[in-house]
RNA sequence: UGGGGUGUAGCGCAGUUUGGUAGCGCACUAGAUUUGGGAUCUAGGGGCCGCAGGUUCAAGUCCUGUCACCCCAACCA
């Protein structure tokens, strides 16, 4: 029996790459369409980015940001003043030449980004100190062309939140991209129960046009990083560029602070890599679309079915729940919703009926439970919690136990090279040693977490300024 | 942009070496027996063999071209 489920989808620890496909398709997370990069999200997939989106949604809203619609399209005249953007974006926009036949006179780009639309939103909307702040975010698509791609992690489309604000001040727009950092950490942990490293980018790393970028990196199931969200604080150069201009309360003309921060559906990729195991999903369960699968058993047998609808009707007010009906084996549809994550199960037959209880199974760590049906409602949003805190605490266990300190050069090759996992070593700040690691080695830094003059870099040697981590990355 | 691989039923594949009626498993449909860890039997339905040329009496199979996708590196959320 164990051998079947194996064949379905391949083994985590042995291919991973393989484990992942097969996952997000078998699971109806994801399906391939025609065109390279770009998905089909079915039914399951799509409710789990509704239930992220509106919990993310929700907490933006309470530090004043308000929801906008932008358009899809970048005449590309706009697009090219501001010059670190562009070059940062150039080779991998996609471009529309025609209107139906005809040629068009400038071309226009699919947005890989929003910045330069907000900018000339804000240049014709901002006149005042008393406009300011402004804090907008849209929900939105985009398009980069990736030249290779995998379903959520590295997508041509992806669906993601930008949020874009403007500040009288610097101190005020540092604020609010530090308050968006944040609000991305406790998201991923009380939320999606997943531990992040969080710090800001090294100079090559960061955003094309940040003056400084701050990230979310988590650590995956093989050691590798994944990057989750970043904020970044653009500093008053966008302004400029795009001549965003306001009479300051002592009537000067001034340039407002711009940030910029989004998060996507990489998220999604994030949480089936930090999570899954060899049975395949676990998805939290403050996102997860079904949190509790009933499966009855014997439903030809009289009552079975009668009863189960009437304690799924009990607890539908406090958990979203479903009941396998299908004429599936009981074995196959514990596979099944092992495989799609679903964080409890409730198995209910006729032994059950008897006793008045029913077998709560939890997904994480397959404990059997027999619970009063009288508890349940009680019960299942404890049960939840849970799982949520024991998925947290593996996740967190693996992030501190492969993290790795490294003084010098020999300790990081041999790091490097039988380790998987991440690097804390201190860092000089000169990109050659970035360059250095990447090239030998193929990880970068992921981000600084702290400054330090007390040490020497462990790449060269010469008197340290931060501590940075350091891994391969998605 | 480099390196590797794959296109045959909804999915996974065999068949291609040596040209000769389009196959298997899963899924699907109908019926029966089943049901607490991926059930069994019987009977069915489903194909422009990625696409375009060519060779041949005959092409999934040989030749030429082309397109697409996947994996691994380099770039990125």
């Amino acid at each position: 029996m164990e051998k079947k489920k194996l064949d379905s989808i391949a083994d985590i620890n042995t291919d991973f790459p393989q484990w992942y496909t097969d996952v997000v398709v078998k699971s109806g997370l994801v399906s391939y369409s025609g065109v390279k990069g770009c998905m089909y999200i079915p039914p399951y997939g799509t409710a789990l980015w509704e239930n992220m989106k509106v919990n993310l949604d929700a907490r933006f809203k309470k530090l004043g940001v308000e929801n906008v619609t932008m358009p899809l399209l970048i005449p590309e005249s706009l697009f090219q003043k501001e010059k670190d953007h562009i070059k940062g974006f150039a080779p991998e926009v996609a471009w529309v030449t025609h209107g139906g036949e005809e040629k068009l006179a400038e071309r226009l780009l699919i947005r890989p980004t929003s910045e330069v639309l907000f900018c000339d939103y804000f240049a014709s909307h901002i006149h005042s100190y008393r406009d300011l702040p402004k804090k907008f975010n849209q929900w939105a698509n985009i398009v980069r062309w990736e030249k290779n791609t995998r379903p959520f992690l590295r997508t041509t489309e992806f669906f993601w939140q930008e949020g874009h604000t403007l500040h009288e001040t610097k101190n005020e727009a540092m604020k609010m991209t530090l308050a968006i950092h944040k609000l991305y950490c406790d998201f991923a942990r009380e939320v999606l129960a997943i531990p992040m490293l969080a710090g800001k980018k090294t100079e090559s790393e960061k955003f094309a046009g940040a003056v400084d970028t701050f990230t979310i990196e988590a650590m995956m199931h093989d050691g590798k990083a994944l990057q989750a969200g970043t904020s970044h604080f653009l500093g008053n150069g966008f302004s400029k560029a795009f001549g965003i201009k306001y009479q300051s309360r002592a009537g000067k003309e001034q340039y407002p602070f711009y940030t910029s921060w989004g998060a996507s559906t990489r998220l999604i990729g994030g949480i089936v890599m930090a999570h899954g195991d060899e049975n395949g999903l676990i998805l939290p369960p403050h996102v997860a679309p079904i949190q509790v699968i009933i499966v009855p058993i014997q439903t030809q047998k009289e009552g079975v079915l009668k009863a189960a609808k009437k304690f799924k009707k009990s607890i539908e007010r406090v958990v979203r729940t479903h009941m396998d009906e299908t004429e599936n084996s009981p074995g196959w549809k514990f596979a099944e919703w092992e495989m799609r994550g679903v964080p409890i199960r409730i198995e209910y037959g006729p032994r059950d009926i008897e006793n008045q209880t029913c077998v709560v199974v939890l997904r994480n760590t397959r404990e059997k439970i027999s619970v009063n049906i009288a508890d349940l409602k009680k019960e299942l949003p404890k049960l939840l919690q849970r799982v949520h805190d024991g998925m947290y605490e593996r996740a967190l266990n693996r992030l501190n136990e492969m993290t790795y300190d490294a003084k010098n050069m020999n300790e990081i090759t041999t790091l490097a090279n039988t380790k998987p996992g991440f690097i804390r070593a201190p860092w000089c700040s000169a990109e050659g040693c970035e360059d250095k690691l990447k090239s030998e080695f193929g990880i970068t830094s992921r981000c600084i977490i702290n400054d330090t003059n007390e040490t020497k870099c462990a790449i060269c040697g010469e008197q340290s300024k931060y501590i940075v981590v350091w891994a391969r990355a998605y």
